[in-house]
RNA sequence: GGCGGCAUAGCCAAGUGGUAAGGCAGAGGUCUGCAAAACCUUUACCACCGGUUCGAGUCCGGUUGCCGCCUCCA
């Protein structure tokens, strides 16, 4: 087993290597919370989620580490025009995050830490970057000296020089030089504030990751990760503070997923082009957003349209299709019928192949193709007349298995059918025994307008959910 | 101005030197009482121009177009 992964800071796919063998330690940056996500908000944590289920699926333990932002200069605003306190609507889309993220099948974090209860942490950290002289207090904020650190732009390949040139850098008469970033912001009046060495204030954005992936996860952490727009400045400057504090090695491999583009341009919410996760659940299977997100290589942009989503929607379908023909076949299969060896090795084969799409930079494009692959075998398989037991119960496995790394589930899930509904089923069979192909039809139109889908096969009528 | 990405069928999308995976949509067929599901068949001058090579979607140079980052951003 290896696996390889693009690192940003060598531009190159890497074999992975852990810093502790069997284990490894995943640090992904997290929202600010000051409102609902939208769905380029939710591919970091589709994607980490499904690198970190890839990681178990291949024998690690693994430490997944995702922070909440929740102090900032957008929550204040967002408290203030809502006439609500910080810490209220910080908790309300905190618990939205995680409704909308779990929907979407992404596992808990290890630990999930709020900036606002690490202060204490924050403030030490950055009096030991004053003391190193990477930091200076003015006029109760304070700032990294980041001309100081000889690797600045390491990660996003910046030359610090070339930064100057660039429109938007801010001059400010309290910085020594405008290429500094703020570590600790003096609170206005009336803001949410704690109380520092430097006077009330809250923490600039980038140092709370820096304190708090160390905090969980120590001083050189295996992956750190999060959407590609965050490798400059955050990123960068997040090394730059815990290089300076430690002297070593912040991250041994950095990953940034791609956009999620409307009309080819990013979706955000400064542009207003955002569709928020929330409303996609209201009108859609979760499951369908995460293969839609996941049929596409996570450092490429994504386009998304409706089109696209119920392109995807079929996909999801022909597989659960399948899936749906082992369990109904299963019923009927002989139990003791001879297994066919060929058959399993063609799921094994599959397996395979699944395998090394995914240790392959997580290449979830190619895995769901053998997934695809694998409904294809499956539906072959069901043609013959006679299947057995373990054959079937092989096929399953490899998909329960498969689709558990990308966070999919594709067992459906069976309601219990209305005894009315049922009667009418068995109303129908009656029908068509006796030729009575007219009211046979009837019954079927009547249940599809419930959205019941009837299926005669040879092993049976079954039914489904349009 | 600096750094980077992308361009493959109607649509989506893999593919880092050996003559183009897969999915969606469409067409025809098989199966079915009719359907559904499934299976079979079917659709590519890989943006353009040069170069390297026995061989290039893939490597190099150039051109065009689109997108992103350059202190709000996932």
């Amino acid at each position: 087993m290896s696996i390889q992964l693009y690192n940003t800071v060598t531009r190159n796919k890497e074999l992975f290597t852990p810093i502790e063998e069997g284990k490894v330690s995943m640090y992904v940056c997290g929202p600010t919370v000051y409102n609902y996500i939208h769905i380029g908000n939710a591919r970091p944590p589709i994607v980490f989620d499904t690198v970190r289920r890839h990681l178990e699926y291949r024998g690690y333990d693994v430490k997944y580490v995702s922070n909440f932002t929740d102090v900032d200069d957008k929550l204040i605003r967002a408290a203030n025009e809502l006439g609500e306190d910080v810490p209220t609507v910080a908790e309300r889309f905190i618990e939205a995050f995680f409704n909308d993220v779990e929907a979407l099948g992404c596992k808990r974090g290890t630990e999930h830490p709020r900036v606002t209860e690490n202060i204490d942490l924050i403030i030490e950290f950055i009096e030991a970057l004053i003391e190193k002289g990477y930091a200076y207090e003015s006029a109760g904020d304070v700032y990294y000296r980041t001309r100081k650190f000889k690797d600045y732009g390491k990660l996003s390949h910046q030359s610090i020089d070339e930064l100057r040139i660039g429109a938007r850098i801010e001059s400010d008469e309290r910085k020594d030089d405008e290429l500094d970033f703020v570590l600790w912001k003096a609170a206005k009046e009336g803001e949410i504030s704690w109380e520092s060495p430097w006077g009330n204030g809250r923490p600039g954005w980038h140092i709370e990751c820096s304190a708090m992936a160390r905090k969980y996860l120590g001083d050189t952490i295996d992956i750190h990760a999060g959407g590609q727009d965050l490798a400059f400045p955050h990123h960068e400057n997040e090394i730059a503070q815990s290089e300076a504090l430690t002297g070593k090695s912040f991250a041994n491999y950095w990953m940034h997923n791609g956009y999620i583009n409307i009309d080819n341009e990013k979706m955000s919410k400064s542009l207003g082009n955002f569709v928020l996760v929330n409303d996609i659940l209201k009108q859609h299977d979760p499951q369908v957003l995460r293969f839609f997100m996941l049929s596409v290589h996570y450092r490429h942009p994504i386009n998304y349209n409706l089109d696209l989503l119920n392109a995807a929607k079929s996909g999801l379908e022909r597989i659960r299709t399948s899936y749906d023909n082992l369990l109904h076949r299963k019923q009927s299969s002989a139990e003791l019928t001879d297994s066919n060896g060929e058959w399993l090795k063609v799921i094994q084969k599959n397996k395979d192949a699944f395998g090394e799409a995914m240790d392959d930079d997580f290449n979830t494009a190619n895995a769901i193709s053998v997934l695809f692959e694998l409904s294809s075998q499956a539906n072959l398989y069901l043609r013959e007349k006679n299947t057995s037991g373990e054959v079937i119960d092989a096929f399953t496995a490899a998909f329960d298995e498969l689709a558990a790394v990308l966070g999919l589930s594709i067992a459906k899930q069976k309601e219990l059918l209305d005894e009315d509904i049922e009667a009418l089923i068995q109303k129908r069979e009656q029908a068509r025994k006796d030729r009575d192909f007219k009211t046979a039809d009837a019954i079927r139109d009547q249940l599809k307008e419930q959205n019941i889908l009837l299926e005669d096969t040879a092993q049976g009528i079954r039914w489904r959910r349009g």
